[in-house]
RNA sequence: GCGGAAAUAGCUCAGUUGGUAGAGCACGACCUUGCCAAGGUCGGGGUCGCGAGUUCGAGUCUCGUUUUCCGCUCCA
C-alpha cells in the first residue's frame, strides 16, 4: 500500500471513530475547516497538558497566560502583519500560474541591472586598465536607458505599494511588457489583494471604521502582555510566556487534512533574554524542543531540522523541526530568534516604555525573543500518522491499530465483562467505578470479547481488563496490552498501579 | 484561484438503453455463545451532495454550484 494510501485510510479512521469531522457537515462542510470528536478531544488535550507541564511547570521562569483573540487594530500594525500578510497577487491567464505581483516586478528590476551590468562589462573589456565604471555608467546611453527605466518603475512599485493601488501595480506590469515565464505572454488578470488575516467588525472601537483582525498568531498576546506578567510575576530575565490558542489564517489554498486549515491552534512560548545571549538560547531551545517530541517515541528519524536561509523580517536565526508526515517532511514546528522586533515595535507605535531594568547590568533595555512555536494540530496528526498501523496477524487477519504513546491516548482501559450475565457486568462497573476518577476508561459488553479487543485497538486504547467467572472468586482480571495482544493475570486492587506506570504524563515528562 | 477526478445508508460499494433505490459490514432489541472482528430472528436508517434544465418519467442525460482527492499556485 502506497503513502498516499494509508493516509486516505487514516483521515476515514479518523472519521469513523469519532476523532476528526468535517466542520458543518450537513451544510456540505466549510473549506479546511475541521471538528475534533469525542475522542479527537481527548488526544488533543492530553498533547495540550503534555506541552503545558513541559513548559510552565518544569521550568520556574516560565509561567503561561491564555490571551484573547481579538486585539487592537493597532498591534497587528507594530507586528507586520497588516502589511506584509496582503500580498498582491496576479494571474497569467495561459499557464494559470499564480505570481506576486511585486515579485513579478522585482524581477524584472533585477533583470534590467543585469543588463547593466553586462553593459559595464563589455566596456570594462573594450577599454582595458582605463575603464572607469563610474564614468562609464554615467555616461554610456545604453546603460542610461536601463537605469531611467529602472528608477522610473522602482519609484512606482514602491508608491504602488504604499499606496496599496493594486491597478497601478497591473499597469506597471503592463507598461513594462512583462511577460509570464512560463507561458511567455502577457495576459494578466487583475491584481487582487489576498489578506491572510479574517476581519470583522468591533462596536465602538476606536480604530478608524471598527475593522478588527482574527489573531493570525498568538505570540501577539504574549508581546502585549510583557509588563504586566513581568511586573505582577516578579519575573526576571531570562523568563518566558507560553500560551495555548487558536490563530486564523484565511489561506488560499488549505489542504491536507488538518495540517494547513483556515482556523488551527497554536502552542507558543516566548523566551525573554538579553540582547547578546539570544543564539545561545536558541541552541537551547532547538535541544530542548527536539527531545520533547523524541520523548514521545514516535521515532527519531521523523525528525529532522531544517534551517532557514532566507529569514523573515524579524528574525535573525530561524529552524523548522520537520516531521515525516505520510506525505513527506512538513514543518511541525518553528524557533526563531525574533530579536526585539516586537518589543521594539510596540513601544514605538503605542509610545509606552517597554523595557527591562536588569539588576545584573544595572541598565534598562528591550529584551530578545526566542520563540517555539508548535502547531497543535499537526502535532496531532504527526502522532495518528505514525500510530496508525494495519498489521497483518498471524491468522492471516489484519487489524488496525493506533499505538498511540499510552500517555496521551484519549481512552487509557476499557473494562469489559467476559459474558454479559452471572455477575461479571456489576463487577465490572465495579472496577469502571474506581479507575474512572483516575483515568478515562470505557464499559463495553456488547459483541464478542474478540471484537471488543479490536475496537479498542481502533481507537489505541493501551489497555483492556477483562473480568471473567474466576474474577468473582480471586478477584484477579485479565489485562491484554494493545501493542503486544498479550495477557496477563492481575490482582484488582494492583490495577491502578499497573496502568499509572505506563500512562503517566510525568513518564514523558522525564524522558525530555 | 486554475486544471483533472469523484460524491448513492454510519462505512465500502452495486445499480443494465432513463421506468417504484440494493448488498455486505456497522447500528438497536431479543435468543444462543464465550479470550482476539461468532451464529440466528426481527428492526431502524437514503429527496441518490445541492439547484436548475431536457423528458410522460432522471441516481442515470445537460448546465450550474458545493465539498473532497490529485497536480499547479501560495505559505512567518
Amino acid at each position: 500500500m502506497t503513502q498516499e494510501e494509508v493516509f486516505k485510510n487514516l483521515t476515514a479512521h479518523c472519521k469513523e471513530y469519532g476523532f476528526i469531522f468535517q466542520s458543518s457537515e450537513i451544510y456540505d462542510g466549510l473549506s479546511a475547516v475541521y471538528d475534533y470528536g469525542q475522542l479527537g478531544v481527548e488526544l488533543k488535550n492530553n498533547i495540550k497538558k503534555y506541552w503545558w507541564d513541559s513548559m510552565v511547570r518544569l521550568h520556574e521562569n516560565i509561567v503561561g497566560i491564555d490571551s484573547a483573540i481579538f486585539m487592537h487594530p493597532k498591534v497587528w500594525e507594530a507586528s507586520g502583519h497588516v502589511g506584509a500578510f496582503n500580498d498582491p497577487l496576479i494571474d497569467n491567464k495561459d499557464s494559470k500560474k499564480r505570481y506576486r505581483a511585486d515579485v513579478l516586478i522585482e524581477d524584472y528590476l533585477a533583470k534590467l541591472e543585469e543588463k547593466m551590468n553586462k553593459e559595464v562589462e563589455k566596456g570594462r573589456k573594450r577599454f582595458g586598465d582605463a575603464f572607469n565604471e563610474e564614468q562609464f555608467r554615467a555616461t554610456n546611453p545604453n546603460v542610461l536607458r536601463s537605469k531611467a527605466q529602472y528608477d522610473a518603475i522602482h519609484a512606482r512599485m514602491v508608491k504602488a505599494l504604499n499606496d496599496n493601488d493594486l491597478n497601478e501595480m497591473r499597469q506597471i506590469i503592463v507598461d513594462a511588457e512583462i511577460a509570464c515565464p512560463i507561458s511567455g505572454t502577457k495576459n494578466w488578470t487583475e491584481v487582487r489583494q489576498f489578506n491572510l488575516m479574517f476581519s470583522t467588525q468591533l462596536g465602538n472601537i476606536s480604530g478608524e471604521d471598527g475593522t478588527i483582525y482574527l489573531r493570525p498568531e498568538t505570540a501577539q498576546g504574549i508581546f502585549v502582555n510583557f509588563l504586566n506578567v513581568q511586573k505582577t510575576g516578579r519575573m526576571k530575565i531570562p523568563f518566558g510566556i507560553a500560551q495555548i490558542g487558536k490563530a486564523f489564517r484565511n489561506e488560499i489554498v488549505a489542504r491536507q487534512f488538518i495540517f494547513r486549515m483556515r482556523e488551527f491552534e497554536q502552542m507558543e512560548m516566548q523566551f525573554f533574554v538579553q540582547p547578546g545571549s539570544e543564539m545561545e538560547w536558541f541552541k537551547k531551545w532547538k535541544e530542548l524542543r527536539l527531545n520533547w517530541h523524541k520523548a514521545m517515541g514516535l521515532g527519531d528519524e521523523k525528525y529532522r531540522f531544517h534551517d532557514h536561509d532566507k529569514l523573515a523580517h524579524y528574525a535573525n536565526a530561524a529552524t523548522d523541526i520537520e516531521f515525516e508526515f505520510p506525505f513527506g517532511f512538513k514543518e511541525l514546528e518553528g524557533i526563531h530568534s525574533r530579536t526585539d522586533f516586537d518589543l521594539g515595535n510596540h513601544q514605538r507605535v503605542s509610545g509606552r516604555k517597554i523595557q527591562y531594568f536588569d539588576p545584573e547590568k544595572n541598565e534598562s533595555y528591550v529584551p530578545y525573543v526566542v520563540e517555539t512555536s508548535i502547531g497543535l494540530d499537526r502535532c496531532f496528526l504527526a502522532i495518528l500518522s505514525s500510530a496508525y498501523k494495519e498489521e497483518a496477524l498471524e491468522n492471516g487477519e489484519t487489524r488496525v491499530v493506533l499505538s498511540i504513546p499510552a500517555e496521551l491516548a484519549p481512552v487509557k482501559a476499557a473494562v469489559l465483562p467476559l459474558v454479559k450475565k452471572d455477575g461479571l457486568p456489576e463487577k465490572a462497573q465495579e472496577i469502571m467505578d474506581m479507575l474512572k476518577f483516575d483515568y478515562n476508561c470505557q464499559y463495553d459488553e456488547k459483541d464478542s470479547i474478540g471484537k471488543r479487543y479490536r475496537r479498542q485497538d481502533a481507537i489505541g486504547t493501551p489497555f483492556c481488563i477483562t473480568v471473567d467467572h474466576d474474577s468473582l472468586v480471586d478477584n484477579k482480571v485479565t489485562i491484554r496490552y494493545r501493542d503486544t495482544m498479550e495477557q496477563e493475570r492481575v490482582d484488582i486492587s494492583s490495577l491502578k498501579a499497573v496502568i499509572a506506570e505506563k500512562v503517566d504524563l510525568v513518564n514523558l515528562l522525564k524522558k525530555i
